[in-house]
DNA sequence: ATAGGGTTAG
């Protein structure tokens, strides 16, 4: 019995220890003993090769005892459910089923992050009825997260109203399960009824909220989240979450004194700040970082040059984009993907190289999706080069058949070279379909509200003097020589190609309230759904100017800010 | 003896 003790004590320090060697040597005295071992003590065993890494040791291990009890079983199906092997963790599942063993807790928790899908997820669940686990806490919250990983948010949000929970954890599995579906509404009311419920946010908690509040970039919120965080400030994790908040937020001089206070950074921190850089228009900025961070030594990874040779495509860097994407294979071992690939595509089509953008895409070595294809349509966009951006929008239309806006580019195009009834029947399908345009919103935090304004919506309670002072300004602007530019013909504009629908685009209407409501020294800061017009554009820039301001808008894809006439996009959007 | 939540792109 005292040798039993021993062992197991033994054992426990190995783990501790991580004593790979010494680990094996008790294993081989143990069964080189005469004595059988206890099972129980195979157990550990099993488990010190599941965390020494040495899966293919427990499995043999496994294999030889005798009997196997609930924890041996759970071991290896929460080995395999880490190593990401599924179909081993289920089917071990239904192995110890088979044996006549019942899974517990501690089962079920780790079987469930094994579901490769909602038809196994669904078994699972409806398994540990059976055994009266449904009211477990660890159980919980993995039935959130795994629901919430495959996007069955509702199925999560049932989970978690099923008991009142009384556990930090699971509130902090709902409420990242709705920040990760980018659902920030719901996940910012999580948080208050957490609060509401007594309970104290901590690092995952706060993490999550920023998740949101970037979500719905509310900078003044996150500068409040910013308060709590400083509670935590040796999280690593949470200082990212935050950084990226400013980066996204438009607050990126803030982001900027963040991240030089760092204490700590890691290959997160450097790629949230060159990309936050990259996104906001200061490309030389965002690459001399990261040379800064080859230097500390940080070995870059896939989304580290994602965001690179975004920053070389916005500011349109050809010689130094191909540098990185021919040798990053090379010198950091990131095999180029997808988004590397359209990086490029956009850099040679910005540039012109049109046929090089198009032979690169037929190069890939996975599927061009339609962002792919969007890319090439936009480098077109801006060359007019019809031919290809319709071989481009049909490639679109054929993986997203039901994308407006690309519709309405294909068929403006139709019209612009004359081809009427290629547009007739585009239309009709559209028509058919039931599709519209989604109308343009900006939206715009003052004293902590959001004031929206949807194009054509005229329901803001101060529309009319909006409109008034909106007037007033077009024609100061025209004094200074503003001419509306209508001549967008590329565009997926319907129909508001017109001057008059122009002067009431969402985001003018956006920029005049945060004139008219925010002190003067401060920044105005704009969000919009869709992508900046060239009108709209032209207007930010000498608003800016004439009236002294700094102008943020972030749309879609990108960031522009206008300062003094200029734009740091540099008119290369 | 076996189990849990959070960060960068798309």
């Amino acid at each position: 019995m005292a040798d039993c003790v021993a062992y197991s004590e033994l054992i426990k320090c190995c783990i501790s220890k991580r004593a790979i060697e010494e680990g094996k040597l008790v294993h081989k005295h143990l069964v080189s003993n005469g004595n059988k071992p206890k099972s129980f003590l195979l157990s550990m065993l099993v488990n010190m090769y599941v965390k020494f890494n040495l899966l293919g040791e427990a499995e043999k291990l496994f294999d030889k005892m005798p009997e196997r009890n609930v924890v041996a079983w759970t071991t290896m199906i929460s080995a395999y459910s880490n190593a990401k092997i599924s179909h081993k963790a289920l089917e071990f599942l239904i192995l110890m089923l088979r044996e006549g063993v019942s899974p517990n807790m501690y089962t079920f928790s780790s079987v469930l992050r094994a579901c490769d899908g909602m038809l196994s997820l669904r078994q699972v669940h409806c398994g540990l009825f059976k055994y009266g686990l449904e009211s477990d806490v660890f159980v919980r919250s993995a039935l959130i997260d795994v629901y919430a990983k495959w996007g069955e948010l509702d199925n999560a949000l049932a989970v978690f109203e099923e008991f009142v929970t009384g556990d930090l954890v699971v509130w902090n599995s709902i409420i990242g399960a709705f920040a990760q579906n980018s659902d920030s509404d719901e996940a910012l009311n999580l948080f208050k009824r957490m609060k509401r419920a007594g309970f104290a946010a901590e690092q995952a908690t706060l993490t999550s909220t920023l998740r949101a509040v970037t979500g719905l970039s509310l900078l003044e919120l996150g500068r409040q989240v910013h308060v709590h965080v400083l509670k935590y400030d040796q999280d690593l994790i949470l200082n990212n979450a935050l950084l990226d908040m400013y980066c996204k937020c438009g607050g990126l001089d803030d982001a900027r004194l963040f991240f030089s206070q760092m204490k700590e950074r890691d290959v997160i921190s450097w790629s949230t700040m060159i990309i936050g850089l990259a996104q906001n228009g200061f490309s030389r900025e965002a690459l001399d970082l990261f040379e800064m961070m080859k230097q500390t030594g940080t070995k870059p990874n896939y989304i580290t040059m994602v965001g690179v040779l975004f920053a070389c495509s916005h500011a349109g860097l050809l010689e130094e984009g191909q540098y990185y994407f021919e040798s990053m294979k090379k010198l950091f071992g990131v095999d180029p993907g997808r988004e590397h690939y359209g990086c490029m595509i956009d850099l040679l089509g910005r540039a012109g190289k049109i046929d090089d953008a198009v032979r690169l895409l037929h190069e890939m070595n996975c599927e061009p999706d339609a962002v792919t294809w969007r890319t090439l349509l936009g480098a077109c966009k801006i060359h007019k080069n019809a031919d290809i951006a319709i071989y481009a929008a049909k490639q679109i239309l054929k993986l997203e058949p039901d994308d407006v806006g690309t519709y309405i580019l294909l068929s403006n195009i139709y019209e612009n070279s004359q081809r009427w009834e290629d547009a007739t029947s585009l239309r009709k399908t559209m028509r058919e379909r039931g599709l519209k345009k989604e109308p343009g919103c900006s939206w715009i935090e003052v004293d902590k509200r959001i004031h929206a304004f949807i194009f054509r919506d005229m329901s803001h309670p101060q529309i009319d003097d909006i409109i008034r002072e909106l007037n007033q300004l077009v024609l100061k602007l025209r004094g200074v020589g503003y001419v509306p530019d209508t001549n967008f013909i590329l565009q997926d504009l319907e129909g508001e190609q017109k001057e008059d629908s122009l002067q009431y685009h969402s985001e003018k209407l956006t920029i005049v309230y945060g004139l008219m409501s925010l002190p003067r020294a401060s920044i105005i800061r704009i969000k919009k759904n869709l992508r900046i017009c060239g009108d709209c554009h032209l207007f930010a820039k000498l608003v800016a100017k004439t009236e002294k301001r700094i102008i943020v808008i972030r749309d879609q894809v990108r960031y522009h800010h206008f300062q003094d006439g200029t734009c740091s996009c540099g008119d290369y959007w």
